[in-house]
DNA sequence: TCCGAACCGTACCGTACGGTACGCATTGGA
DNA sequence: TCCAATGCGTACCGTACGGTACGGTTCGGA
Protein backbone atom coordinates (compact mmCIF):
# COMPACT_ATOMS: atom_id res chain seq x y z
CA UNK A 1 0.00 0.00 0.00
CA UNK A 2 2.54 2.25 -0.46
CA UNK A 3 2.16 5.17 -2.50
CA UNK A 4 5.52 6.35 -4.29
CA UNK A 5 5.62 9.69 -6.16
CA UNK A 6 8.32 9.32 -9.06
CA UNK A 7 8.28 11.92 -12.49
CA UNK A 8 8.17 9.30 -14.58
CA UNK A 9 4.06 8.90 -15.14
CA UNK A 10 3.19 5.24 -13.73
CA UNK A 11 0.57 3.81 -12.39
CA UNK A 12 0.25 4.36 -8.93
CA UNK A 13 -1.12 1.59 -7.71
CA UNK A 14 1.37 -1.14 -9.51
CA UNK A 15 3.63 -3.22 -8.02
CA UNK A 16 7.66 -2.86 -7.76
CA UNK A 17 9.49 -4.28 -10.75
CA UNK A 18 10.90 -7.18 -8.66
CA UNK A 19 6.50 -8.16 -7.93
CA UNK A 20 5.92 -7.64 -11.99
CA UNK A 21 8.31 -10.05 -12.79
CA UNK A 22 7.32 -12.73 -10.11
CA UNK A 23 3.65 -11.58 -11.75
CA UNK A 24 5.35 -12.27 -15.48
CA UNK A 25 6.69 -15.81 -14.53
CA UNK A 26 3.44 -16.67 -12.79
CA UNK A 27 1.52 -15.77 -16.22
CA UNK A 28 3.49 -17.89 -18.19
CA UNK A 29 3.13 -20.86 -16.01
CA UNK A 30 -0.77 -20.29 -15.81
CA UNK A 31 -0.61 -20.05 -19.67
CA UNK A 32 1.78 -22.73 -19.91
CA UNK A 33 0.18 -25.36 -17.26
CA UNK A 34 -3.53 -23.95 -16.65
CA UNK A 35 -4.69 -23.21 -13.72
CA UNK A 36 -3.92 -26.42 -11.80
CA UNK A 37 -0.59 -25.45 -12.63
CA UNK A 38 -0.52 -22.36 -10.58
CA UNK A 39 0.34 -23.35 -7.06
CA UNK A 40 2.04 -20.93 -4.47
CA UNK A 41 5.32 -23.72 -4.41
CA UNK A 42 6.10 -23.85 -8.21
CA UNK A 43 5.51 -20.03 -8.59
CA UNK A 44 7.92 -19.38 -5.81
CA UNK A 45 10.33 -21.74 -7.37
CA UNK A 46 10.24 -20.67 -11.00
CA UNK A 47 10.18 -17.16 -10.11
CA UNK A 48 13.32 -17.52 -7.66
CA UNK A 49 11.40 -16.11 -4.92
CA UNK A 50 10.03 -17.75 -1.42
CA UNK A 51 6.83 -18.35 -0.72
CA UNK A 52 6.72 -16.26 2.12
CA UNK A 53 6.86 -13.10 -0.16
CA UNK A 54 4.16 -14.22 -2.39
CA UNK A 55 2.10 -13.96 0.91
CA UNK A 56 3.35 -10.29 1.80
CA UNK A 57 3.47 -8.78 -1.58
CA UNK A 58 -0.11 -10.30 -2.60
CA UNK A 59 -1.68 -11.47 0.84
CA UNK A 60 -3.65 -14.07 -0.49
CA UNK A 61 -3.95 -16.74 -3.57
CA UNK A 62 -6.72 -14.52 -4.65
CA UNK A 63 -4.65 -11.47 -4.30
CA UNK A 64 -2.08 -13.38 -6.15
CA UNK A 65 -4.79 -14.38 -9.03
CA UNK A 66 -5.92 -10.78 -9.03
CA UNK A 67 -2.66 -8.75 -9.15
CA UNK A 68 -1.83 -11.48 -12.50
CA UNK A 69 -5.36 -10.20 -13.77
CA UNK A 70 -4.11 -6.77 -12.90
CA UNK A 71 -0.79 -7.31 -14.52
CA UNK A 72 -2.02 -8.69 -17.75
CA UNK A 73 -4.84 -5.58 -17.97
CA UNK A 74 -1.98 -3.42 -17.39
CA UNK A 75 -0.19 -4.42 -19.71
CA UNK A 76 -2.31 -3.67 -22.86
CA UNK A 77 -2.38 0.16 -23.70
CA UNK A 78 -5.15 2.14 -24.24
CA UNK A 79 -6.34 2.60 -27.98
CA UNK A 80 -5.83 6.18 -29.38
CA UNK A 81 -8.47 8.58 -29.88
CA UNK A 82 -10.31 7.43 -32.57
CA UNK A 83 -9.63 10.02 -35.98
CA UNK A 84 -13.10 10.84 -37.83
CA UNK A 85 -12.89 8.44 -40.93
CA UNK A 86 -12.28 10.14 -43.92
CA UNK A 87 -14.88 7.86 -46.17
CA UNK A 88 -16.29 5.00 -46.05
CA UNK A 89 -13.60 2.62 -47.15
CA UNK A 90 -11.12 3.97 -44.57
CA UNK A 91 -14.37 2.93 -41.56
CA UNK A 92 -15.07 -0.10 -43.28
CA UNK A 93 -10.95 -0.66 -43.08
CA UNK A 94 -10.81 -0.01 -39.22
CA UNK A 95 -13.89 -1.99 -38.32
CA UNK A 96 -11.87 -4.89 -40.11
CA UNK A 97 -8.87 -4.47 -38.11
CA UNK A 98 -11.00 -4.16 -34.90
CA UNK A 99 -12.92 -7.02 -35.35
CA UNK A 100 -9.65 -9.08 -36.26
CA UNK A 101 -7.50 -7.83 -33.49
CA UNK A 102 -10.66 -9.03 -31.50
CA UNK A 103 -10.83 -12.52 -32.68
CA UNK A 104 -6.80 -12.69 -32.59
CA UNK A 105 -7.22 -11.53 -28.62
CA UNK A 106 -9.91 -13.90 -27.72
CA UNK A 107 -8.19 -16.64 -29.29
CA UNK A 108 -4.68 -16.32 -27.62
CA UNK A 109 -3.62 -18.09 -25.15
CA UNK A 110 -3.08 -15.36 -22.35
CA UNK A 111 -6.53 -14.83 -22.84
CA UNK A 112 -7.86 -18.07 -22.71
CA UNK A 113 -5.96 -19.06 -19.56
CA UNK A 114 -7.38 -15.86 -17.76
CA UNK A 115 -10.38 -16.63 -18.57
CA UNK A 116 -10.58 -20.42 -17.72
CA UNK A 117 -9.07 -19.26 -14.59
CA UNK A 118 -11.83 -16.78 -13.53
CA UNK A 119 -14.53 -19.14 -14.98
CA UNK A 120 -13.17 -21.40 -12.80
CA UNK A 121 -13.48 -19.88 -9.87
CA UNK A 122 -16.73 -17.99 -10.80
CA UNK A 123 -18.40 -20.99 -9.29
CA UNK A 124 -17.41 -19.53 -5.64
CA UNK A 125 -19.86 -16.47 -4.63
CA UNK A 126 -18.15 -13.43 -5.17
CA UNK A 127 -17.00 -14.31 -8.74
CA UNK A 128 -14.36 -11.64 -8.06
CA UNK A 129 -11.85 -12.83 -10.81
CA UNK A 130 -14.62 -12.97 -12.94
CA UNK A 131 -15.72 -9.42 -12.30
CA UNK A 132 -12.07 -8.53 -12.63
CA UNK A 133 -11.85 -9.89 -16.01
CA UNK A 134 -15.03 -8.64 -17.30
CA UNK A 135 -13.86 -5.07 -16.07
CA UNK A 136 -10.54 -4.71 -17.38
CA UNK A 137 -11.02 -6.75 -20.29
CA UNK A 138 -14.49 -5.88 -21.81
CA UNK A 139 -13.63 -2.29 -20.93
CA UNK A 140 -11.27 -1.95 -23.28
CA UNK A 141 -12.72 -3.61 -25.79
CA UNK A 142 -15.86 -1.55 -25.45
CA UNK A 143 -14.28 2.01 -25.13
CA UNK A 144 -12.32 0.92 -28.63
CA UNK A 145 -15.65 -0.16 -30.24
CA UNK A 146 -17.41 2.76 -28.64
CA UNK A 147 -15.14 5.54 -30.21
CA UNK A 148 -15.08 3.66 -33.36
CA UNK A 149 -19.14 3.17 -33.80
CA UNK A 150 -19.32 7.06 -32.68
CA UNK A 151 -17.00 8.03 -35.04
CA UNK A 152 -18.65 6.38 -37.56
CA UNK A 153 -22.09 7.39 -36.55
CA UNK A 154 -21.09 10.87 -36.87
CA UNK A 155 -20.03 11.10 -40.55
CA UNK A 156 -23.22 9.03 -41.35
CA UNK A 157 -22.14 6.54 -42.34
CA UNK A 158 -24.08 4.07 -39.55
CA UNK A 159 -27.21 4.88 -38.04
CA UNK A 160 -28.19 3.18 -34.31
CA UNK A 161 -30.09 4.43 -31.39
CA UNK A 162 -28.49 2.73 -28.84
CA UNK A 163 -24.71 2.72 -28.90
CA UNK A 164 -24.35 -0.68 -26.86
CA UNK A 165 -27.08 -2.49 -28.33
CA UNK A 166 -25.49 -1.47 -31.95
CA UNK A 167 -21.60 -2.62 -30.07
CA UNK A 168 -23.33 -6.14 -28.88
CA UNK A 169 -24.52 -6.67 -32.33
CA UNK A 170 -21.47 -5.97 -34.10
CA UNK A 171 -19.72 -8.44 -30.65
CA UNK A 172 -22.14 -11.18 -31.83
CA UNK A 173 -21.38 -11.23 -35.54
CA UNK A 174 -17.97 -11.17 -35.21
CA UNK A 175 -17.14 -13.79 -32.19
CA UNK A 176 -20.19 -16.27 -32.77
CA UNK A 177 -19.52 -18.71 -30.52
CA UNK A 178 -15.71 -18.85 -30.71
CA UNK A 179 -14.96 -17.99 -27.62
CA UNK A 180 -16.76 -20.45 -25.70
CA UNK A 181 -15.50 -23.10 -28.33
CA UNK A 182 -12.09 -21.74 -27.70
CA UNK A 183 -12.33 -22.13 -23.83
CA UNK A 184 -13.95 -25.49 -23.84
CA UNK A 185 -10.50 -26.74 -25.58
CA UNK A 186 -11.78 -26.78 -29.43
CA UNK A 187 -8.74 -26.59 -31.44
CA UNK A 188 -8.98 -23.40 -33.93
CA UNK A 189 -9.65 -24.40 -37.38
CA UNK A 190 -6.71 -24.54 -40.00
CA UNK A 191 -6.02 -21.40 -41.42
CA UNK A 192 -4.98 -18.11 -40.42
CA UNK A 193 -7.39 -16.26 -42.92
CA UNK A 194 -10.35 -18.11 -41.45
CA UNK A 195 -10.04 -15.77 -39.06
CA UNK A 196 -9.60 -12.77 -41.33
CA UNK A 197 -12.59 -13.89 -43.78
CA UNK A 198 -14.66 -14.02 -40.38
CA UNK A 199 -13.87 -10.66 -39.54
CA UNK A 200 -14.44 -9.28 -43.13
CA UNK A 201 -17.56 -11.29 -43.15
CA UNK A 202 -19.13 -9.81 -39.59
CA UNK A 203 -18.26 -6.29 -40.55
CA UNK A 204 -19.74 -6.78 -44.25
CA UNK A 205 -23.19 -7.94 -42.09
CA UNK A 206 -22.91 -5.05 -39.95
CA UNK A 207 -22.68 -2.99 -42.66
CA UNK A 208 -26.08 -4.19 -43.72
CA UNK A 209 -27.49 -3.62 -40.28
CA UNK A 210 -26.71 -0.23 -39.36
CA UNK A 211 -25.17 1.18 -42.73
CA UNK A 212 -26.56 3.94 -44.17
CA UNK A 213 -27.58 4.42 -47.78
CA UNK A 214 -24.84 6.37 -48.49
CA UNK A 215 -22.45 3.93 -46.66
CA UNK A 216 -23.73 0.31 -47.96
CA UNK A 217 -23.13 1.97 -51.66
CA UNK A 218 -24.55 -1.27 -52.97
CA UNK A 219 -28.00 -1.36 -53.52
CA UNK A 220 -28.80 0.32 -56.48
CA UNK A 221 -29.97 4.04 -56.45
CA UNK A 222 -28.25 4.64 -53.72
CA UNK A 223 -27.90 8.49 -52.95
CA UNK A 224 -24.86 9.74 -52.23
CA UNK A 225 -24.84 12.62 -50.12
CA UNK A 226 -21.62 13.88 -48.33
CA UNK A 227 -21.84 15.37 -44.93
CA UNK B 1 -24.94 -39.85 -35.13
CA UNK B 2 -26.13 -43.75 -34.18
CA UNK B 3 -29.95 -43.77 -34.92
CA UNK B 4 -31.34 -46.50 -33.20
CA UNK B 5 -35.09 -47.99 -33.20
CA UNK B 6 -36.58 -49.85 -29.91
CA UNK B 7 -39.66 -50.22 -29.16
CA UNK B 8 -39.11 -48.54 -25.81
CA UNK B 9 -37.39 -45.41 -26.28
CA UNK B 10 -34.45 -45.91 -23.77
CA UNK B 11 -30.87 -45.43 -24.00
CA UNK B 12 -29.05 -48.88 -24.28
CA UNK B 13 -25.69 -47.60 -22.80
CA UNK B 14 -27.11 -45.83 -20.11
CA UNK B 15 -26.47 -46.36 -16.53
CA UNK B 16 -29.01 -48.35 -14.18
CA UNK B 17 -31.31 -46.78 -11.86
CA UNK B 18 -29.13 -46.25 -8.93
CA UNK B 19 -26.23 -44.72 -11.34
CA UNK B 20 -28.56 -42.08 -12.29
CA UNK B 21 -29.82 -41.21 -9.15
CA UNK B 22 -26.45 -41.28 -7.92
CA UNK B 23 -25.67 -39.00 -10.92
CA UNK B 24 -28.64 -36.83 -10.42
CA UNK B 25 -26.84 -36.10 -6.99
CA UNK B 26 -24.02 -35.17 -8.03
CA UNK B 27 -25.27 -32.94 -10.38
CA UNK B 28 -27.43 -31.32 -7.71
CA UNK B 29 -24.28 -31.02 -5.64
CA UNK B 30 -22.45 -29.27 -8.73
CA UNK B 31 -24.98 -26.79 -9.45
CA UNK B 32 -25.05 -25.73 -6.11
CA UNK B 33 -21.48 -25.98 -4.91
CA UNK B 34 -19.44 -25.10 -8.01
CA UNK B 35 -16.99 -27.91 -9.12
CA UNK B 36 -14.83 -27.65 -6.08
CA UNK B 37 -17.87 -29.10 -4.40
CA UNK B 38 -17.71 -31.99 -6.59
CA UNK B 39 -15.24 -34.39 -4.47
CA UNK B 40 -15.95 -37.98 -4.85
CA UNK B 41 -16.70 -37.91 -0.42
CA UNK B 42 -19.17 -35.41 -1.09
CA UNK B 43 -20.89 -37.15 -3.30
CA UNK B 44 -20.95 -40.46 -1.87
CA UNK B 45 -22.22 -39.22 1.90
CA UNK B 46 -24.57 -37.03 -0.51
CA UNK B 47 -26.19 -40.20 -2.49
CA UNK B 48 -25.84 -42.80 0.02
CA UNK B 49 -23.07 -44.73 -1.64
CA UNK B 50 -19.97 -45.83 -0.88
CA UNK B 51 -16.46 -44.27 -2.97
CA UNK B 52 -15.94 -47.53 -3.87
CA UNK B 53 -19.11 -48.05 -5.57
CA UNK B 54 -18.63 -44.60 -7.51
CA UNK B 55 -15.47 -46.24 -8.64
CA UNK B 56 -16.49 -49.35 -9.80
CA UNK B 57 -19.44 -47.63 -11.60
CA UNK B 58 -17.34 -45.07 -13.46
CA UNK B 59 -13.99 -45.80 -13.03
CA UNK B 60 -12.34 -42.95 -12.36
CA UNK B 61 -13.02 -39.18 -11.48
CA UNK B 62 -12.83 -37.90 -14.50
CA UNK B 63 -14.98 -40.95 -15.80
CA UNK B 64 -17.51 -39.87 -12.73
CA UNK B 65 -17.56 -36.06 -14.63
CA UNK B 66 -18.21 -37.26 -17.82
CA UNK B 67 -21.16 -39.31 -16.52
CA UNK B 68 -22.44 -35.98 -15.47
CA UNK B 69 -22.47 -34.92 -18.41
CA UNK B 70 -23.45 -37.55 -20.28
CA UNK B 71 -26.79 -38.25 -18.11
CA UNK B 72 -27.34 -34.01 -18.28
CA UNK B 73 -27.31 -34.63 -22.49
CA UNK B 74 -29.93 -37.61 -21.98
CA UNK B 75 -32.31 -35.64 -20.02
CA UNK B 76 -32.70 -33.79 -23.30
CA UNK B 77 -35.04 -35.00 -25.78
CA UNK B 78 -34.65 -34.64 -29.28
CA UNK B 79 -36.77 -31.92 -31.10
CA UNK B 80 -39.79 -33.29 -32.95
CA UNK B 81 -38.79 -32.88 -36.91
CA UNK B 82 -39.30 -29.87 -37.92
CA UNK B 83 -42.59 -28.81 -40.16
CA UNK B 84 -42.97 -26.81 -43.12
CA UNK B 85 -43.58 -23.72 -42.24
CA UNK B 86 -46.80 -22.31 -43.32
CA UNK B 87 -46.43 -18.62 -43.68
CA UNK B 88 -43.86 -15.56 -42.16
CA UNK B 89 -44.94 -15.47 -39.26
CA UNK B 90 -45.13 -18.88 -37.78
CA UNK B 91 -41.73 -19.31 -39.17
CA UNK B 92 -40.38 -16.21 -37.68
CA UNK B 93 -42.35 -17.45 -34.30
CA UNK B 94 -40.16 -20.71 -34.67
CA UNK B 95 -36.88 -19.02 -35.00
CA UNK B 96 -37.63 -16.52 -31.94
CA UNK B 97 -38.80 -19.12 -29.87
CA UNK B 98 -35.40 -21.12 -31.01
CA UNK B 99 -33.85 -18.23 -29.55
CA UNK B 100 -35.57 -17.67 -26.83
CA UNK B 101 -35.15 -21.40 -25.96
CA UNK B 102 -31.32 -21.09 -26.30
CA UNK B 103 -30.72 -17.94 -24.62
CA UNK B 104 -32.65 -19.72 -21.23
CA UNK B 105 -30.84 -23.06 -21.60
CA UNK B 106 -27.34 -20.95 -21.64
CA UNK B 107 -28.24 -19.30 -18.63
CA UNK B 108 -29.98 -21.96 -17.07
CA UNK B 109 -27.49 -23.06 -13.84
CA UNK B 110 -26.86 -26.23 -15.01
CA UNK B 111 -25.75 -25.70 -17.88
CA UNK B 112 -23.46 -22.91 -16.70
CA UNK B 113 -22.41 -24.96 -14.20
CA UNK B 114 -21.37 -28.09 -16.50
CA UNK B 115 -19.65 -25.43 -18.82
CA UNK B 116 -17.61 -24.26 -16.33
CA UNK B 117 -16.82 -27.51 -15.00
CA UNK B 118 -15.24 -28.10 -18.28
CA UNK B 119 -14.03 -25.06 -18.94
CA UNK B 120 -12.21 -24.80 -15.72
CA UNK B 121 -10.93 -28.83 -16.62
CA UNK B 122 -10.08 -28.12 -20.24
CA UNK B 123 -6.58 -26.17 -19.65
CA UNK B 124 -4.94 -29.88 -19.40
CA UNK B 125 -4.55 -31.26 -22.33
CA UNK B 126 -7.13 -33.51 -23.97
CA UNK B 127 -9.83 -31.20 -23.62
CA UNK B 128 -11.94 -34.41 -22.69
CA UNK B 129 -14.42 -32.80 -20.82
CA UNK B 130 -14.75 -29.85 -22.83
CA UNK B 131 -15.28 -32.04 -26.38
CA UNK B 132 -18.05 -33.60 -24.69
CA UNK B 133 -19.81 -30.97 -23.99
CA UNK B 134 -19.17 -29.11 -27.31
CA UNK B 135 -20.43 -32.86 -28.69
CA UNK B 136 -23.47 -33.28 -26.50
CA UNK B 137 -24.62 -29.99 -26.37
CA UNK B 138 -24.00 -28.19 -29.42
CA UNK B 139 -25.42 -30.83 -31.57
CA UNK B 140 -28.89 -30.50 -30.30
CA UNK B 141 -28.57 -26.95 -31.20
CA UNK B 142 -27.18 -27.65 -34.35
CA UNK B 143 -29.94 -29.96 -34.97
CA UNK B 144 -32.53 -27.80 -34.25
CA UNK B 145 -31.37 -24.95 -35.92
CA UNK B 146 -30.52 -26.58 -39.04
CA UNK B 147 -33.72 -28.05 -39.38
CA UNK B 148 -35.20 -24.95 -38.77
CA UNK B 149 -33.63 -22.87 -41.30
CA UNK B 150 -34.19 -25.58 -44.07
CA UNK B 151 -37.36 -25.62 -43.89
CA UNK B 152 -37.51 -21.95 -44.02
CA UNK B 153 -35.06 -21.70 -47.02
CA UNK B 154 -37.11 -24.57 -48.60
CA UNK B 155 -40.25 -22.14 -48.18
CA UNK B 156 -37.97 -19.47 -49.82
CA UNK B 157 -38.33 -17.41 -46.82
CA UNK B 158 -34.68 -17.45 -46.35
CA UNK B 159 -31.98 -17.53 -48.44
CA UNK B 160 -28.33 -18.98 -47.75
CA UNK B 161 -25.59 -21.09 -49.79
CA UNK B 162 -23.55 -22.51 -46.61
CA UNK B 163 -26.02 -23.46 -43.39
CA UNK B 164 -22.93 -23.65 -40.94
CA UNK B 165 -22.63 -19.88 -41.94
CA UNK B 166 -26.08 -19.07 -41.43
CA UNK B 167 -26.25 -20.68 -37.63
CA UNK B 168 -23.14 -18.67 -36.46
CA UNK B 169 -24.53 -16.10 -37.38
CA UNK B 170 -27.89 -16.52 -35.52
CA UNK B 171 -26.29 -18.04 -33.03
CA UNK B 172 -24.28 -15.01 -32.83
CA UNK B 173 -26.69 -12.20 -33.07
CA UNK B 174 -28.42 -14.35 -30.43
CA UNK B 175 -26.13 -14.69 -27.64
CA UNK B 176 -23.73 -12.49 -28.47
CA UNK B 177 -21.59 -11.88 -25.04
CA UNK B 178 -24.24 -13.35 -22.73
CA UNK B 179 -22.58 -16.97 -22.38
CA UNK B 180 -19.33 -15.88 -21.50
CA UNK B 181 -20.50 -13.05 -19.32
CA UNK B 182 -22.54 -15.34 -17.18
CA UNK B 183 -19.70 -17.95 -17.30
CA UNK B 184 -17.92 -15.02 -15.60
CA UNK B 185 -20.06 -15.04 -12.83
CA UNK B 186 -21.89 -11.78 -14.22
CA UNK B 187 -25.26 -11.65 -12.84
CA UNK B 188 -28.73 -11.59 -15.34
CA UNK B 189 -29.91 -8.24 -16.22
CA UNK B 190 -33.01 -8.04 -14.48
CA UNK B 191 -36.10 -8.35 -16.14
CA UNK B 192 -37.44 -11.64 -17.57
CA UNK B 193 -38.51 -9.91 -20.74
CA UNK B 194 -34.95 -8.61 -21.90
CA UNK B 195 -33.96 -12.42 -22.83
CA UNK B 196 -37.40 -12.30 -24.95
CA UNK B 197 -36.86 -8.80 -26.24
CA UNK B 198 -33.44 -9.67 -27.22
CA UNK B 199 -34.75 -13.41 -29.18
CA UNK B 200 -36.81 -10.84 -31.42
CA UNK B 201 -34.28 -8.38 -32.18
CA UNK B 202 -32.18 -11.04 -33.06
CA UNK B 203 -34.22 -13.11 -34.89
CA UNK B 204 -35.16 -9.50 -36.94
CA UNK B 205 -31.70 -8.66 -37.41
CA UNK B 206 -31.40 -12.37 -39.07
CA UNK B 207 -34.67 -11.81 -41.56
CA UNK B 208 -32.67 -8.41 -42.20
CA UNK B 209 -29.38 -10.42 -43.32
CA UNK B 210 -30.99 -13.30 -44.65
CA UNK B 211 -34.73 -13.16 -45.68
CA UNK B 212 -35.99 -13.07 -48.94
CA UNK B 213 -37.81 -10.29 -50.42
CA UNK B 214 -41.15 -12.19 -49.47
CA UNK B 215 -40.23 -12.53 -46.35
CA UNK B 216 -39.57 -8.98 -45.21
CA UNK B 217 -42.21 -7.71 -46.89
CA UNK B 218 -39.80 -4.57 -47.46
CA UNK B 219 -36.78 -3.79 -49.02
CA UNK B 220 -34.10 -5.64 -47.43
CA UNK B 221 -31.24 -3.60 -46.71
CA UNK B 222 -33.61 -1.11 -44.33
CA UNK B 223 -33.47 -1.88 -40.84
CA UNK B 224 -34.94 0.14 -38.44
CA UNK B 225 -34.12 -1.56 -35.10
CA UNK B 226 -36.24 0.48 -32.56
CA UNK B 227 -35.47 0.44 -28.99
C1' DT C 1 31.34 -0.14 10.58
C1' DC C 2 26.98 -1.45 12.20
C1' DC C 3 22.07 -2.25 11.89
C1' DG C 4 17.70 -3.25 10.32
C1' DA C 5 14.78 -4.28 6.61
C1' DA C 6 13.80 -7.16 2.84
C1' DC C 7 14.16 -11.51 0.95
C1' DC C 8 15.45 -16.30 -0.35
C1' DG C 9 15.37 -21.29 0.53
C1' DT C 10 13.64 -24.76 3.15
C1' DA C 11 11.20 -27.02 6.47
C1' DC C 12 6.96 -27.61 8.67
C1' DC C 13 1.80 -28.09 9.77
C1' DG C 14 -3.03 -29.05 9.13
C1' DT C 15 -6.17 -30.25 5.86
C1' DA C 16 -8.40 -32.30 2.05
C1' DC C 17 -8.36 -34.82 -1.90
C1' DG C 18 -8.18 -39.24 -5.08
C1' DG C 19 -8.05 -43.85 -4.73
C1' DT C 20 -8.03 -48.52 -2.19
C1' DA C 21 -9.12 -52.04 1.27
C1' DC C 22 -11.94 -54.25 4.64
C1' DG C 23 -16.09 -55.68 7.28
C1' DC C 24 -20.84 -56.32 7.21
C1' DA C 25 -25.75 -56.15 5.50
C1' DT C 26 -28.92 -57.22 1.85
C1' DT C 27 -30.72 -59.86 -1.82
C1' DG C 28 -31.83 -62.88 -5.53
C1' DG C 29 -31.10 -67.40 -7.48
C1' DA C 30 -30.03 -72.51 -7.11
C1' DT D 1 -31.19 -73.09 3.10
C1' DC D 2 -26.96 -71.74 1.23
C1' DC D 3 -24.10 -68.90 -1.59
C1' DA D 4 -22.23 -65.50 -4.35
C1' DA D 5 -22.74 -60.96 -5.83
C1' DT D 6 -23.64 -56.33 -4.93
C1' DG D 7 -23.16 -52.47 -2.33
C1' DC D 8 -22.89 -49.49 1.93
C1' DG D 9 -20.05 -47.33 5.57
C1' DT D 10 -15.73 -46.52 7.33
C1' DA D 11 -11.04 -46.52 7.79
C1' DC D 12 -6.79 -45.95 5.65
C1' DC D 13 -2.79 -44.30 2.58
C1' DG D 14 0.04 -41.25 -0.17
C1' DT D 15 0.17 -36.92 -1.97
C1' DA D 16 -0.29 -32.15 -2.69
C1' DC D 17 -1.96 -27.94 -1.48
C1' DG D 18 -2.40 -23.24 1.27
C1' DG D 19 -0.30 -20.94 4.69
C1' DT D 20 3.37 -20.14 8.41
C1' DA D 21 7.87 -20.11 10.69
C1' DC D 22 12.75 -19.91 10.83
C1' DG D 23 17.67 -19.43 9.71
C1' DG D 24 20.86 -17.33 6.55
C1' DT D 25 22.02 -13.73 3.17
C1' DT D 26 22.12 -9.34 0.80
C1' DC D 27 21.99 -4.46 0.78
C1' DG D 28 21.22 0.36 1.64
C1' DG D 29 21.41 3.99 5.05
C1' DA D 30 23.26 6.02 9.36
Amino acid sequence: MAVQISPVPQQMDAFTPRQNAVLDVALNLLVEGGGGALTTARIARAANCSKESLYKWFGDRDGLLAAIIEYQAGKVRLPEAATLPENVAAFRGSLERFALDLLNVLSGDVSLALNRLAIGQASREDAHLGRLVLERGRRMIGLRAGALLEAGRAQGLIAYDDGEEAFGTLYGLIIRDLHVRRLLGDPPASGNGMLEGQAKKAVEQFFSLYGTAEATGSKPGAVRTDT
